[in-house]
Parts: C-alpha cells; sequence; structure tokens
DNA sequence: GTATAATAGTTGCGTAGCTCAACTATTTGC
DNA sequence: GCAAATAGTTGAGCTACGCAACTATTATAC
C-alpha cells in the first residue's frame, strides 16, 4: 500500500522531469547546432562519445538507447562532413572502428564549450545539496534505464 | 576549481542518464501505444496532463516544454478520435478548455496501467534510500528545467 | 569442412514529431 | 477606439527514427 502511493509519486515525478528537460536540452542543442554548426542533436550526442574514446555504431546504439540505424545515418553525415573517420579492425573486419578527425576534434571542443555553458548555468544556482542529490537520482535513472 | 570539476561531472552525468532514459521511455510508450491504442507518446502524455485536471493547449505546450503548434495537433487527433472535448470559456472565448471524453477516460485507464507497470517495475528493485534520491533530484531536474 | 546462426553495419521506406511563420479570433491597455 | 498582447490553428518543410531487408564477416554445429 504505501509503498504502491510512493510509486505513483515517483512516477510522476518522472513524467513532470525527465521529458521536460529532455525536450528543452534537445531544442538548445538544436538552436545552437543550426545556428553555428548545422549540426543536430543526435550528431552531437554521436561525436560526444567517440570522443571519449573508440567506439563503434552497436556500441554508439547500446548507449544512447537507439537503434544501429538511426546511429549509422548520423555517423553518415559526420564522416561526409569530415568530422568522423570509419577506420579497420583486422581482427574482426565486421567491426568498424570510429574516430574524430582533426577537424572533429575542434569542432567539438568549441561545440562543447557552448553547450556545457547553457547546461552548467542551469546547475550554477543550486546548493551543493542539491547537486549532489541530482547526481545521485541521475546515477540510479541512468542504472534504471540501461538494461534491456 | 573544485566547483567547475564538479559540474563537469554533473554534466557528463546528465547526459549518460536523461536522454537514454528518455530514448527508452518513448520507445516503451511508442510500443504500447501502436499495438494496443494507436496513440503516439506525445498524445499519451496530452491525455495524462487533461486527466490530472483541466487543461488548455498553452498550458500543456509550457508543461511539456514545446510548442503550441505541435500540442494544438495532438489534441487535434485526439479530438476527432473521440477521446478529447474542446470546450467553451464564456469568461475568455480565446481560451479553449480540454476535458476527456468517457471514452478517453476508459482509455486513459488502461494504458496508464500498463506503462506505468513498466515504469514502475524499472523502479522495483530500488532502495528505500535510492528512492528518496531519485524523487529528490528529479525534483530538482524540474525546477532547473521549468522556466525558459 | 561446410552449412547455419549470429553479429556488424547499411539502406530504403514510411511516419512521427517537431519548428517557424503566417493567420484568425478574442481581450487588454492606453 | 485602436494597438498590443494572447489563445489557438494551419501549412510547409525538415529531422529523427524504427522496421525490414540487405551485405559482409565471423562463430558454432555437425
Amino acid at each position: 500500500m504505501k509503498k504502491s502511493k510512493f510509486n505513483q509519486i515517483i512516477i510522476d515525478k518522472y513524467w513532470e522531469s525527465v521529458p521536460p528537460a529532455w525536450r528543452q536540452t534537445r531544442s538548445k542543442i538544436r538552436t545552437i547546432a543550426v545556428e553555428r554548426f548545422q549540426m543536430t542533436e543526435e550528431q552531437f550526442q554521436v561525436l560526444r562519445r567517440i570522443r571519449r574514446g573508440s567506439a563503434s555504431v552497436s556500441a554508439l546504439a547500446e548507449a544512447s538507447q537507439t537503434s544501429r540505424s538511426a546511429v549509422s545515418k548520423a555517423v553518415d553525415v559526420l564522416v561526409r562532413r569530415g568530422l568522423v573517420v570509419r577506420s579497420q579492425d583486422l581482427n574482426d573486419r565486421r567491426n568498424i572502428p570510429l574516430a574524430l578527425t582533426d577537424e572533429g576534434q575542434r569542432v567539438m571542443d568549441s561545440i562543447f564549450n557552448e553547450a556545457e555553458e547553457w547546461l552548467s548555468a542551469r546547475f550554477e544556482h543550486l546548493s551543493q545539496e542539491e547537486l549532489e542529490a541530482l547526481l545521485e537520482g541521475m546515477e540510479t535513472l541512468r542504472k534504471v534505464f540501461s538494461n534491456s
């Protein structure tokens, strides 16, 4: 009883926080991307993850909880724009490792500054306690939605 | 220094939690919606909010951080399907209050059960502490992204 | 060793989900 | 009473993304 009531509160809060946060973030990224870099939010996410280390289409799809075809298409655009290179894995030729080009690296640095400054500004006025609870909550969120 | 480093951690965590959570949720809603109710995720959100009380296109757009035109179109589909009615506000005739029809209420009840059971199952194995931190974190998230 | 299954990636097609700008219909404020 | 603001709608157009079908490669089964 008590448990299920609390559950309902969690679910309500989820609907009221995550989808709006996401919509607003996407909208902001789009604005930056379109105005200055002609890049979509999805491409931004792909670049973001490639930047953190070597990656493949499948790994990116898994990490961002989307389909391989969607990632494949995003990567394709980035390759055509000279921001990403598809390289080779001689041990397993099905695998196609992805990496940033120098230009990709450069673009990433500036788009990152802008996007993350915006995000940063959002979090700026939070207290230390709020930040810590937020961090913990987001980690839980990540865990909860990462499998399956 | 310390502050900005912590900020970076928060931002990273944000990227790794919110967008994937959202993508997976949308995907699940779509599955339920398409398979059983022929309804999109956006329509689901609109119905969800109307169910909680009277609402208008503008209020819904504000709450879900999207544009009025997007909401207007979603509402239009729901009206054509007989799930929502546009009524009148005689005090201000610009305002068009929205309400569920009986059929809309009925459909909502069952789609809700299904969608929220899925969400509920995700949160099921969390400890009480995790749930509380999650709740607090999501409230912070909501606040942070609620004003323009 | 070959057939079969599994895996990585791509492509075409269709549709949902927006946004922007332009428009109508009201109401509010000098 | 007229300009500005507000609520809502509509049309054009583009992006995102899933599904299904396809190729290429590797792993497994017999």
